[in-house]
Formats: C-alpha cells, structure tokens, sequence
DNA sequence: ACGTTAATGCAAGCGGTTATCAAATCGGCG
DNA sequence: CGCCGATTTGATAACCGCTTGCATTAACGT
C-alpha cells in the first residue's frame, strides 16, 4: 500500500528521529521504541514503525535488511558498507575504499539501471574471535544472506 | 533451537532439491511448495521449509535475504551476487570480475575474521526500463537494504 | 483559539516461518 | 523379506515482526 508524505512534525517523530543520532549500533524497531518510551511513555510500537519509515521515505536514516531477524535502522546514510558478526549480531559499518570501486558499469550497458548497491561481510568480530573457545555465540547464529 | 543433522534421505527432500535444480530465479519457499506439490501431492509447506534448511545445512543450496519479502533460495553455492529489481522483483546474478576484488585484509588486519561477503545491486532491469513510463510496479517496490 | 484533518494509540490482523505431536516411513537387522 | 525403533512427515497451531483499521488526540494554517 502506497504511503501518503507526512505533513506534520509530531514529537514523536522528533524522538524517533533523536533517539538514533549518533547511533552506530544499527538497531531494530522495538530498541528504538525502548528508547524513545523512556521520553514518550504513551508512544506506540505502531507509531515507531510509522515514524521510520517516514524518516526513511525522507533520506533522513536507512533501513537495513542484514539477516533474518528483521529490519535495522542506520541513520548514517551516506555510502558504506557493513559487518555482521555471526556469533553475537554486531553491525559494524565499513567504509573500504576498495569496495567503493566496484564496477557496475557492465551492468549499465546490459541496460539495467542501478541505483544502490549494498555489501555485506559476514564473520567473527574481534571480541568474538577473543572469547571463540570459551563461550557460546551470543544470538541463535544468524544465517546469512 | 539447533537442528540436528539430517539422517535418513527422504522422497520429500529429493524433490525439494530437484525443484530447484537448473532454477535461476531465487525462488521463495511457497514457489518451492508450489513445484514440489505437484509430485508429491500430500507434502506440507512444513517438510519444505525443513528439507531446505537441510539443504542449506549440507551446503547444497543458499539462502538469499535481499529484501522484506523473505527468503530465497539459490542452488548456486558458488560465490556470486545479486541484481534486484525493484519495480518488478525479479533477482539476477551477477558474476561482476570487479566485485571479487574486494579487498577485506583491512578486516582481517582489525581482528576480524571473513567468512563471506554478499552484494545485492538494486535498480531497474531492462524490461521495467522498457515499459517504465507505460505501467506500474509489479510489486509493492520493496524497500532496499 | 478554532477547525480541519493528519497522526497517534490500541488492538486486531497478516505473512512468513517454526514448533508440536500423532501417524507414516525409512532403513538396519534378523 | 518383513519387523521394529528412530526419524521424518503432515496438519495445524503458534510465533514474531510488522502493518492496518479505527476512534481519539493534536498539529498548524487561519
């Protein structure tokens, strides 16, 4: 279903907005709520998610689709790229300058048109790779994509 | 909840394999289903779902999560990458030489350790471009990750 | 301030996936 | 080859993240 423009500045979208400046954990929805609850103890789940994607539709944040546990959202939105740790889910944003070369242009000629393009790197972060023998993983390790 | 290895080779589970065998199309589950079912006419949507897994388990096949939609599957197990259109929702590999020369040492100099890395490309496809200004979207345009 | 109407909060609903469990079936052994 | 225990299946309910319908609340142009 088609989603109209958002007309009004409520302050619930304000604090969904607040709530991930500066953030660099590339939370889910229900974190983001978590904290938002805290200022705004009536907020909706609903109105959350309603407020994301808002935020989405204005270039504001974005929305990451990494594994199966559900959608992330990233307020850095220029370029880059990420690393999900298997055994404990942690996003990690990349920013390889190799990677900003891929070249796309065969694709242009086929006659597709590109508009972004995503890389993911799936692996063991360092305090995983630390604890690897000692401990279990984390989460149910995330299958990737 | 981990799943235990798979044990005894079944018809339901030759016919998951064989439906996927020569696809190109990164099929979801229920499409699957759809093919399987009509070989064994009494299979469940559950034992799809379990002899997938199974498969992905064994190596003989790959999850794709490129978007909300769900899950994909993909019986090339060779390192290659995706194309997602976004008006009509069809997936394309992608062999990109160029891609595979993503320099991850930077990673690995940091304590990280790679297992795999996947790029989705999203855009239009040559078809969508052709009739772009003719219809409208064949899907509800899937927000990219 | 007022009124219009967008946005919210709540709860029900939805779609993909997974769990439960009795019944069916696989396959090793006699 | 048929038996029997263990695995897998089929049917269905449950689950989980997310979305939607609707009555109520609140932006904001006037």
């Amino acid at each position: 279903m088609r989603r109209a423009a958002r007309k009004r500045t409520t302050r619930q979208l304000e604090e969904v907005f607040k709530a991930l400046q500066g953030d660099h954990t590339h939370p889910f929805a229900h974190e983001i709520y978590r904290r938002v609850h805290k200022k705004l103890r009536r907020i909706s789940l609903a109105t959350v998610y309603r407020n994301l994607h808002n935020l989405v539709e204005e270039g504001k944040i974005r929305t990451l689709l990494l594994d199966e546990q559900g959608a992330r959202f990233d307020p850095e939105t220029s370029q880059h790229d990420h690393f999900v740790c298997v055994r404990c889910g942690r996003v990690v944003d990349l920013f390889l300058r190799q990677a900003r070369r891929i070249d796309l242009s065969p694709l242009a000629k086929q006659g597709y048109v590109v508009t972004t393009h995503n890389l993911t790197v799936h692996g063991t972060c360092q305090a995983c790779v630390a604890r690897r023998r000692t401990s279990k993983p984390q989460r149910p390790a995330a299958r990737k994509a």
